[in-house]
DNA sequence: AACTCCTCCAACCGCCAATTT
DNA sequence: GAAATTGGCGGTTGGAGGAGT
């Protein structure tokens, strides 16, 4: 017989649900979703528990608007590499593929409008109908480089005088200094603690992590320390019906 | 003030790849 | 080596809230 409890949870996150995956994430390390759903108690998917840790709960996430650096950092690797979002976010300390993928559809629409209108004013029909699909910043008479990789925009500097050529040389280090480690859960039981790493970020530091992981504002802290005893008493349980 | 439109963003879905059994 | 399971990625959707009319 199906208990309601069984039932998995979608929609919104709760903040206690919130609360309760930092926990199990810290305990369990990002990796193992599927267990992590299933020893926590939250009725989510691994699936789920996931997407909500890299979208919302990662410490090392930045909040806030693009910065122009960073809006033409994702103009040009997206002119590089397509819409491969999670290799483009990777290059982006603290902006999540889903993050990106936002932007980018938002913004390819409006200029895609803006386009439109410029050739055409007076007619309806559009060439760029499906406009997140056929990115609408190539200059007339050019080939698109978002089709082919990109015309080159090394030598162009950005707002912040910050040159392709500099941008460039930024991707090329970090993807010299990346160093992806596989994680295991003796990694995550580091005499650290149990640690969590920020394996997408260029050049993590665990210190930033944690700092910028408390940033969270004091309402909500107190409310996720609040929870600690609720939390222990669910991870005994889980631990419990684990060794059996 | 009420309505519509637009933007932003969180979350889900389906597919595929990687890993485990 | 095959099958099953899990994780990751890209596409898409729907709701909230702000801006414009």
């Amino acid at each position: 017989m199906k208990m309601v409890q069984d039932e998995v949870r979608k929609g919104p996150w709760t903040e206690q649900e919130d609360v309760l995956l930092v926990n199990f994430v810290h305990l369990f390390g990002d990796r193992r979703w599927d267990f992590i759903a299933k020893v926590s108690g939250l009725n989510r998917t691994g699936k789920s528990c996931r997407l909500r840790w890299v979208n919302y709960l990662h410490p090392c996430l930045k909040r806030g608007k693009m910065t122009p650096h960073e809006e033409r950092l994702v103009l040009e690797l997206h002119a590089k590499w397509g819409n491969r979002w999670s290799r483009i976010a990777r290059k982006l300390p603290g902006r999540t593929d889903n993050e990106i993928k936002n932007y980018w559809r938002t913004h390819t629409r409006k200029k895609a409008q803006e386009k439109e209108q410029a050739i055409s004013p007076s007619s309806s029909s559009s060439n760029f109908h499906s406009s997140a699909d056929s990115p609408p910043f190539s200059d007339e008479g050019k080939v698109s480089f978002y089709d082919t990789g990109g015309p080159g925009m090394a030598g162009l500097e950005d707002e912040n005088g910050y040159s392709m050529d500099d941008i460039w040389k930024d991707i090329d280090m970090s993807e010299e200094n990346t160093v992806v480690k596989p994680l295991s859960l003796s990694d995550n039981y580091s005499e650290q603690g149990c640690n969590f790493s920020c394996p997408s970020m260029a050049s993590p530091s665990w210190e930033y992590c944690w700092d910028s992981l408390w940033k969270m504002d004091e309402e909500r802290e107190s409310k996720m320390f609040f929870n600690t005893n609720q939390l222990v008493s669910r991870y005994e349980y889980g631990k419990a019906s684990l060794t059996g």
